[in-house]
DNA sequence: ACTGATAATGATAATTATTATCAATAAGGA
DNA sequence: TCCTTATTGATAATAATTATCATTATCAGT
C-alpha cells in the first residue's frame, strides 16, 4: 500500500466528518487509520483486534459506531465473500468492481464495462424489470498466489 | 409458483439425500418443502417461523442442520442483499444470475451472457489474476411493483 | 413386517456478534 | 480557557447460530 494514498483517503474522510457535523475523535481516527491502510477487507472484529495493539485502543462499541457512521456517509462498503459478508473496505467510487484473491485476500479495484450495461439492458427487455443496481464481485488468484 | 416445478425439485433433492447417505426425515422434508416452494429468498429464521404453522414443526436446530446439509450438497445458495446476506434459495444451476425485486422480493433467474465472459477475460489480461468465480446479482423493480 | 444399529432429533445451554444504556469524558466553537 | 453537548467506555441486553446429549425414528438386513 502506498502510504500517500492512505493518507489522502484519511484526509478526505476527516473532511467529510467535519462537513457533516461529526467530531473527529481519537477512537474514530484509530478505526479510520486501520481501515484506510488495509489491503484486505476487514470485519468489525478484525478492526477491533488490530486496534488493541494501539496505545489507548477504542472500545468495541466505538468501532461499530464509527463503521456505522462511515457507512452512512458512503465512505466504506461491505464485501461479500463465501466465508461471510461482514468484511468491509473503503468504498469504491463510481462504476467499478472488486477483484479479490482467494489466496491472500488482497483487493484490486477494476473498471466497470460497457459489456455489463449491454447485458443489463437485455435483461430489462426480457423480464420487464427495471434494474436499479447490480453487484458484481470477482474472485480469483493473484500472480503471487498462483505460484504455489 | 408452479407446484409441479416445486415437486420436481423436491424429488431431486430427496434423491440427492439418498445418494449421499442422508436419511429422509420429517424435519428435513418440512424444511425442504418450504424452501422449494418459495418465490422469495428466506432466512433460517423465516423458514423456522413458517414451519411453526405445520403440525409438528421441526426444532430450530434441525432447520439450521438441514440448511447446512443442503448447502454441502450444493442444493441451495446464499442471496446477498443490502439488508443482509442470510437469505437463501434453491441453487441456480449452471451459469445464471439472480434478479431480485427490491419491492416484493420476488426472484427471477436470468441467463448468463457472453458479454460478461469477455469482460472477465479483459480483467484477467489487465491484472494478471486468474478469475475463478464471479458473483453477479441484479436488483430492480418488477412490473407489478413499478406501478406504485 | 420386524428388528437393531445408529443417524438424526428436540430441548436447551453455550457461544458469538451486535446493539442499547448511561454516567463520565473530551471535542471544538465562543 | 470555558462551556455545551456529542461521543466514549463499560457493560447489560438482544439476537443469531452452534454445541451438547439423552431420546427417537429411519431404513438396511433379515
Amino acid at each position: 500500500m502506498i502510504t500517500a494514498a492512505r493518507d489522502q483517503r484519511l484526509e478526505n474522510w476527516k473532511t467529510a466528518l467535519h462537513q457533516n457535523g461529526y467530531r473527529v475523535t481519537q477512537p474514530r481516527l484509530q478505526v479510520m487509520e486501520i481501515l484506510a491502510g488495509s489491503e484486505i477487507p476487514l470485519t468489525p472484529q478484525d478492526i477491533y483486534q488490530l486496534s488493541l495493539e494501539l496505545d489507548s485502543p477504542p472500545g468495541i462499541a466505538s468501532v461499530y459506531r464509527t463503521l456505522e457512521m462511515l457507512d452512512d456517509l458512503g465512505l466504506i462498503q461491505q464485501i461479500h465473500q463465501p466465508g461471510g459478508c461482514h468484511a468491509i473496505c473503503p468504498a469504491v467510487e463510481g462504476h467499478k468492481h472488486l477483484l479479490i484473491c482467494t489466496g491472500c485476500g488482497q483487493m484490486r479495484v477494476v473498471e466497470g464495462n460497457e459489456n455489463i450495461s449491454e447485458y443489463i439492458n437485455k435483461i430489462e427487455d426480457q423480464t420487464g424489470y427495471q434494474v436499479q443496481e447490480h453487484w458484481l464481485q470477482l474472485f480469483g488468484t493473484c500472480q503471487d498466489c498462483s505460484w504455489s
